[in-house]
RNA sequence: CCUGUGCAUCGCUCCAUCGUCCCAGGUCUAUGGCCUGGGGAGGAAAGUCCGGGCAGCAUAGGGCACCAUGCUUCCUAACGGGAAGGAGCGCGUUCGGGAACGGACGUGCUACGGAAAGUGCCACAGAAAGGGAGACCGCCACAGGACCGCAAGGUCCGAGGCCUGAACUUGGCAAGGCCCGCCUUCGCCAAGGCUUCGGCGUGGCAAGGAUGAAAAGGUGAGGUAAGAGCUCACCAGUGCCCCGUGUGAGCGGGGCAGCUUGGUAAACCCCACGGGCUGAAAGACCAUGUAUACCGGGGUUCCGUCGCAAGGCGGAUAAGGACGGCCCGUCCGAUCCCGGAGGGUAGGUCGAUAGAGGCGGCGUGCGAGCGACGUCCCAGAUAGAUGAUGGAGGUCCUUCGCAAGAGGGACACAGGACCCGGCUUAUAGAUGCACAGGCUUU
RNA sequence: UGCGGGGUGGAGCAGAUGGUAGCUCGUCGGGCUCAUAACCCGAAGGCCGCAGGUUCGAGUCCUGCCCCCGCUA
C-alpha cells in the first residue's frame, strides 16, 4: 500500500530556485488558482518539489491564508502519486508552485477538483 | 427571577484513521525510508503605541538643537503602565432651605506644572477684544444768548477748548534779480499755534442699554453735578505670613496687603525630570574566497621649517575627513608599490527558547505588589509545522410535532517568527462576584 | 520586519498662522440648432475615513482606531 505522504524534501525551497521557477517556467491558470512549473534538476531524491504561495493581497487574516494552503497541501498529498510516476517514466524532475489569486476560502472538494485540473493540463502541455 | 453596568475566569470536548514540524532512541538499501516514545499557537499570538532585556557601533568634555513626559505618594528591571490618595468637573440618592444653593454618601470622568517671565491669537458682531481699553445710545456740568411754556421745565446756538485744511509767522532748500547782501516767487520742505478764514459744541462718567463664547469682581449702603472699590460692610477671588494636621498633593483655622491683575500653552514658549545611535534583516561562526578598508616598510607629491646648497626634520599650518543633527573642542591626514591580515552577497550553524517563567498554598501590604518554600519544564518553524475524513457529546438557531422527540444548520475574534512587561483594538457564548433598576413571594 | 506618504461632492485636486468648505471635468434643467457636439444661462450634489478630546469655535490642533499607496530581503 502506498502512502500519500508530503514531507521536506518535497518542498520547493530556496529564494533563487524560486525565482528561476517564476521568471523561466511556463503557467497555467484554472480559476482562482495558477500554477507555474519547470522541467529542472533538483538536489533531492524526490521526484518534485512543490511550493505554496497565498498573497497578503487577496487574503489579509493569516488564518486564511494558513487555511488555503494547507487545503492545497491536503490535495497535492493525496493526488500527487499519478503524476510523480509518469515523470519518473520519463526520468526527469520537475518543480512547481501553485499561487491562489482567489478573494475568498473555499472549501476541500473544490480546490481538490481544480488542482488536479491544473496540473493535468501542465503535464499534458510538457508532454507526460 | 429578569435586565443593565463593572471586575475576574474560561473561551467547544472526546475517540478512530490518514498526514505534518521538533526532540530522544532504534533500524535499513542512508541528500532518504521505516519503527517506538514525548512535545506542538493566543487571550489577544494582532496593531506596532510605549518600556526593558539582548546585540553591535559610538563614547575626553561642554553647550545648543531635537524628542518625550507633567497633581501627590507608592509599585516596578523600566514605562507614556498600574495601585492608593488629593483637587476640579458632572450624575444619582438623601438632609437642610420658600428658592438660589449648601452639606453628607455613592458613583463616573479628567494630558491635572506655569497665563503675576515674554511673544502671538481671540473671526463675525460690537463704541470697545486687552498698556486696565473705549464712548454709539445714555447720565451730568458748562460764559452768554435765542425760542417755546402761566409755571415746572424743554429745544437750539456755542465763549473758552480741540484740529491744523487754507492763509499767516519762523527757519531751510531751489530758481531768478540786482545796488552783492539783500530782495522776489499762485515754488518745495519742516516747525509754530500770536492773528484771520475753515472744521468739531466742549468737558466729566463708566452705573444702565445694545453685541458677543468672553466686556475688567458681586450685593447693599455712603458719597457725587452725574458716577465709579471712590469709601465702608459682607461674600468671591489673588498674593504673603502664622497655627494645627497629613510622608505628600493638600485640608482646617486665623491675620495682613494691594483693593480685582480675561481666555488660549492638545499656539510659540518657560520650568522640572528623562533620553548616545541603530535594531535579530542586530550580531557571531563555518566552508568557498579575494575587492579593498586596516597594519608595517619603501618611493613620489603637497605644506611648514632649518640650510648657501645637497639635503634633513615635522605633518602643528592649507584643502579635506572623523567624532552620523549642529557648534566649541579633540583627533586623522595625498598617492603608488611590496608584505601581513582579512570584507560583502547567496548557503549552513548559532543567536533561539529555563524565563523580571508557570502552578500551589503560606506570610506580608488598604492595594498595585513583595518575600521565602514546594513543584513543573511547557512550540521553536525558517517558502515557514496544528490539517483532512468519519463518529459521539455539549451550546445556540430553525422546521415539523399536543408532547416525548426527529430533521437541518451554526459554534466567535483570530495563527507564533528574538524574548519579556504594559497599552490599544477585535471577540459568539459560558461561569462567578459586586452594584443598580424592575417583577413576584414571604 | 522596519519606515514614509495619503483619505475632502460622481472623478481628479485646492484649502498658509483654527473663524461661512472651494476649483476643473462630469450630472441635471433651460437656451442656441432641422438635429448632435461645441457654446451660453442656471441648479443639485459634502456631516471633510471613523470615534473621542482641547477650544467660544476643528477639514485644520491632540489621542486612539480603520483603509489605501509606496520603499525596505
Amino acid at each position: 500500500m502506498t502512502r500519500y505522504t508530503f514531507r521536506k524534501h518535497e518542498h520547493l525551497c530556496g529564494r533563487l530556485r524560486i525565482q528561476e521557477v517564476f521568471s523561466t517556467g511556463k503557467a497555467v491558470n484554472e480559476a482562482p488558482f495558477r500554477l507555474v512549473g519547470k522541467v529542472m534538476e533538483l538536489p533531492t531524491v524526490a521526484r518534485a518539489q512543490v511550493a505554496f504561495s497565498v498573497p497578503r493581497r487577496y487574503l489579509r487574516h493569516a488564518v486564511d491564508r494558513n487555511r488555503m494552503k494547507r487545503l492545497m497541501r491536503e490535495v497535492y498529498r493525496l493526488h500527487k502519486a499519478g503524476y510523480l510516476e509518469r515523470i519518473a517514466a520519463a526520468d526527469r524532475q520537475c518543480a512547481w508552485l501553485i499561487i491562489y489569486q482567489g478573494r475568498g476560502t473555499m472549501d476541500l472538494a473544490e480546490t481538490q477538483l481544480k488542482i488536479t485540473r491544473c496540473l493535468d493540463r501542465w503535464m499534458e502541455k510538457h508532454g507526460f
